[in-house]
RNA sequence: GGUCUCGUAGCUCAGCUGGAUAGAGCAGCAGCCUUCUAAGCUGCGGGUCGAAGGUUCGAGUCCUUCCGGGAUCACCA
């Protein structure tokens, strides 16, 4: 890398020249700003405190020592305390050179040695996916992606809530108003299903409670009274019990949902290596929490509820265990994480959540180190914003809930009917033509959502915000697409270009931008992975891919009559079409041949 | 009320640990296909970076206060 080098001789010429020993951190290189004339920039306003000078002079002096030092430096200039650095084309010639027919472009600079498991898409089998969870999902996904392409063991996990009262609800009303449907018959994925019967519980006790408080009631007494909810909680006792009606019908639907979402997850394209249930952790979590207690470390109330008391930190009292020895959303939570690392012994335990769980995370860390959990110090949440519509949050009462398979489809449908507008993908056969929508409407979609910075809540807009041009998806595959098809002439024409023979050329600027772009990958990737942020990544490609595109807008290849340059920008465009290839799968898009 | 967050062009978003005149896309307008895929390229217009102070040679970026959104503080998950 050009600025370790130069950071090298930087040191150099500081302790030589000056008598300084400057740390290596407190260099820094920055882009030249493209209306000045440079690759590099130092700026030099901080030296200025132990070395007395004036700005440009001391900028003179060190482009000119810089110069004697270091043959990859072909000139410089200064302007003010910014000391402009021209590198040698040869210098990116030859990384060029060393990169070439490449298909992979990661690296094994961060924590080699470190085991992280990740935690992601966390459904719970009442509700089918929704836009939400795809956010969380690709997000968790290509975190992991992007943290293996950097070196290190990475395990994708998912924690399923399939227990609780709101599974009971759903059972329940299943046996009520179902009559017996199973996906199958009804022809429904089992997510939707299960979904569908937990709304109709919903309606059915609405139902209950208004007549409740027709014939006098107040409203929260209607709530807790209400036959159907008795009911729902009488079954949640017998499923704790594991009464085995209720744990057959339990196994049942929850299979349903499971298959429901295995489709789903299948088509968003992303997987996990384990799958927990909170079923098989919340006892785990249950008896640390009574180990706590006989430590000290958590106090019983006089109705028997055992709480943490986190006041001290800033923080409130935390509930542990209800009054009836029945587990809250923590208890389990400590279970699973106990569990998760006996299971993988990881260094960092991430958990891709959203931002309003903020709170919990935290709690959840302090309390685990109270009980003595030194791994506690590596969790981490990766707590990312909700994803809003233009009228607000979505809300499942108002039906404004964006689904999942649904917006799926709409966006492969959109691709599809843009590509029929725009007569592409006609000499296809049709099995081949289906794949490429799909692979253009996933593309754009999951774009979309991951060019985002995690952290911030985003906003989606169903029928306006996803388009096919621009700062999209589509965008970098047909970059892509159209490399590949100037490849492939080459290769008809019997043009060899995968050679490491390269000669020596003057750069033009388009090329150059190009190069150092690609060059500058392993930086990107680097920060990527330790801001955890798929956003870069995105943000690289469409950068890369735009730079090509003016490159490749007023620059002949093919028809380059220049041997040389012919072959430097054949090569020039694979190296792009391979990283394009390889930076976009780390966003779970695939870059088409043709489109 | 306590804690935490966010506020950049009409809209959606960039802006690496503070660096030069704050950038893209969309939308609008005007151009470029007899030449490698026009889902492309070029140009134009569009900003008090929520406000005011402060630190600094230098602030969209750091600190304080205020204004305005959001989240959270459940025997929900």
């Amino acid at each position: 890398m050009v600025e370790e080098i130069l950071k090298e001789a930087l040191l150099n010429i500081f302790y030589k020249g000056y008598q300084q020993e400057i740390k290596p951190e407190a260099i820094s290189f920055q882009q030249t700003r493209p209306e000045f004339e440079g690759d590099l920039t130092l700026v030099v306003f901080p030296f200025l405190k132990l070395i007395k000078k004036n700005p440009e002079v001391l900028a003179r002096e060190i482009g000119e020592a810089l110069i004697a030092e270091s043959p990859m430096i072909q000139s410089y200039n200064v302007i003010k305390g910014f000391l402009n650095l021209v590198i040698h084309d040869d210098y990116w010639l030859n990384w060029m050179k060393g990169n070439l027919n490449k298909q992979v472009f990661n690296q094994q600079i961060l924590n080699e040695n470190e085991t992280t498991v990740i935690e992601y898409s966390s459904p719970n089998t009442n509700k089918p996916l929704h836009l939400g969870h795809i956010r969380n999902n690709l997000l968790g996904w290509s975190v992991a992606e992007i943290l293996r392409a950097n070196g290190g063991k990475v395990f994708k996990v998912n924690l399923v809530n399939d227990r609780g009262i709101h599974i009971c609800k759903s059972m329940l009303a299943w046996q009520k108003f179902a009559e017996g449907k199973t996906p199958e018959i009804a022809g429904v994925k089992g997510d939707k299903l299960v979904g569908e019967m937990y709304v109709q519980f919903d309606k059915a006790y609405k139902a209950e409670q208004k007549l409740l408080v027709e014939q006098g009631s107040k409203q929260d007494e209607a709530a807790k009274s209400a036959p159907l909810i008795k009911e729902a909680q009488q079954m949640l006792r017998e499923w704790e019990e594991g009464d085995s009606q209720v744990r057959t019908l339990w196994e049942k639907m929850n299979g349903w949902v499971y298959e429901g979402f295995d489709v789903t997850y299948k088509r968003l394209g992303i997987d996990f290596d384990q799958i927990y249930y909170e079923s098989q952790t919340y006892l785990l979590g249950k008896q640390l929490v009574l180990e706590g207690l006989e430590k000290g470390v958590f106090f019983k109330k006089d109705d028997g509820s055992i709480w943490c008391d986190l006041t001290d930190e800033g923080l409130d009292e935390k509930l542990l265990l209800r009054a009836d020895g029945t587990s809250v959303y923590m208890t389990q939570d400590i279970g699973t994480a106990q569990l998760r690392y006996d299971d993988y012994k990881a260094d960092r335990l991430i958990y891709v959540v959203g931002n309003e769980q903020n709170y919990h995370f935290d709690v959840l860390q302090k309390i685990l180190r109270r009980l003595g959990k030194s791994w506690a110090d590596g969790i981490e949440h990766l707590s990312y914003g909700m994803v809003e519509l233009p009228e607000g949050k979505m809300k499942s009462r108002e039906g404004t809930v964006v689904d999942a398979d649904e917006l799926m489809d709409e966006m492969v449908e959109t691709a599809r009917k843009m590509s029929e507008e725009l007569g592409k993908g006609r000499e296809l056969p049709a099995s081949d033509a289906n794949q490429l929508f799909d692979n253009i409407g996933m593309a754009a979609l999951k774009y979309y959502m991951l060019r985002v910075d995690p952290k911030k809540t985003m906003q989606f807009n169903p029928t306006e915000s996803i388009d096919f041009n621009g700062n999209t998806g589509p965008f970098v595959q047909y970059t892509h697409a159209r490399i590949k098809s100037i490849l492939r002439k080459a290769e008809a024409s019997q043009l060899t270009w995968k050679t490491s023979d390269l000669q020596s050329i003057n750069l033009m600027p388009k090329e150059k931008s190009v190069l150092v772009l690609l060059h500058n990958w392993s930086d990107v990737l680097l920060q990527a992975a330790m801001s955890r942020s798929p956003a870069l990544i995105a943000n690289y490609i469409y950068e890369l891919a735009k730079e090509y595109n003016q490159f490749y807008q007023d620059n002949p290849i093919l028809k380059e009559a220049d041997v040389s340059r012919r072959l430097f920008r054949l090569q020039l465009s694979e190296l792009t079409a391979s990283m394009l290839s390889y930076a976009a799968q780390l966003l779970g898009i695939k870059m088409p041949e043709k489109m």
